[in-house]
DNA sequence: CCAGTAAAAGACAAAAAGGTCTTTTACTAA
DNA sequence: TTAGTAAAAGACCTTTTTGTCTTTTACTGG
């Protein structure tokens, strides 16, 4: 039940670009990945799979970039985990046993249940638009760097 | 924060052991191996690995094979997953971010620092031997197969 | 002390994850 | 309508993880 690094990355810009994108602000992978601190090729095929998956949208040319469409919004995080590793990454036994339910448990199954609910369920009950807000809302920052690159004043 | 599939062997054979190796009963990788269901020569490897961190013990020659002395017996979960993978592995942030802490918290640091905690104190107040009776006393089969194989009429 | 057994050691192979680079396509603004 | 910009696509490389194989070493029972 773990995320690979490509999830993080996702699930970070996703809510990076909810915070700072939108269709008349979109972002560059350049731009998004030195703010994240990530390998921007890597973003960039990453970006690709999310706009296919309709979580994230693009335009090409002079002023293209990322944002989030109004559709885009009412995904959830769980949208970009089934997009990028496929939901039962989450839902696997934390020991990696193929039968393992609250019949035949692995030896850590009632410890780590109740853990995956309440994770799922968070990811699930929110769009990610509210997700960001609520994250905004709380100061919390979603870069790596607590420095926000100026990203604000161009436009 | 999560394992990888050799710490998950590691785990699983260790407390197959405790449940089914003694100082006079040793166990041979293939028959473990084989109960686990796991890759006889990848575990061989990780043996060798358990060994030397001393979660486990063995001798060569006829007779020879795995079990757990009374030392070993007394380490903790968390002792093989440090052998196998690093501590590190399960307290880093479940995003990735290499700051995250509660005074600058990733998006999901709340939802999932609980669990942490509680899994982790699982994992360090018990010896895994007292886990592996914990197990056994439950009713809970460690093998993936619940088939156990006949080890027991031997010797 | 010899034959056989089982782990130790370490070289090797395969697959997956992570990451990079180049070419093509689409768009926009001058 | 053309020049430049930025994503799309896909080939390619690197590292890590997982898994295999062969040889050596240690022990034991006869």
């Amino acid at each position: 039940m773990m995320l690979s690094r490509a999830s993080k990355y996702a699930i970070l810009s996703t809510l990076f670009l909810c915070e700072h994108a939108s269709v008349d602000k979109k972002i560059s992978v350049k731009v998004i990945a030195e703010s994240i601190d990530v390998p921007s090729p890597f973003l960039a095929k990453l970006f690709q799979q999310l706009v296919r998956g309709k979580i994230i949208s693009s335009t090409k040319g002079p002023n293209g970039g990322f944002f989030i469409s109004e559709e885009n919004g009412k995904k959830n995080v769980c949208d970009i985990i089934e997009n990028i590793d496929g939901l039962n990454k989450l839902n696997d036994c934390f020991l990696g046993l193929n039968e393992c339910d609250s019949k035949n448990p692995c030896p850590v199954h009632f410890i780590v249940e109740p853990f995956k609910n309440s994770i799922m369920g968070k990811f699930r009950d929110k769009t990610i638009m509210e997700f960001a807000k609520e994250i905004s809302e709380k100061g919390r920052v979603l870069t790596l760097k607590d420095i926000m690159p100026d990203i604000d004043k161009k436009d």
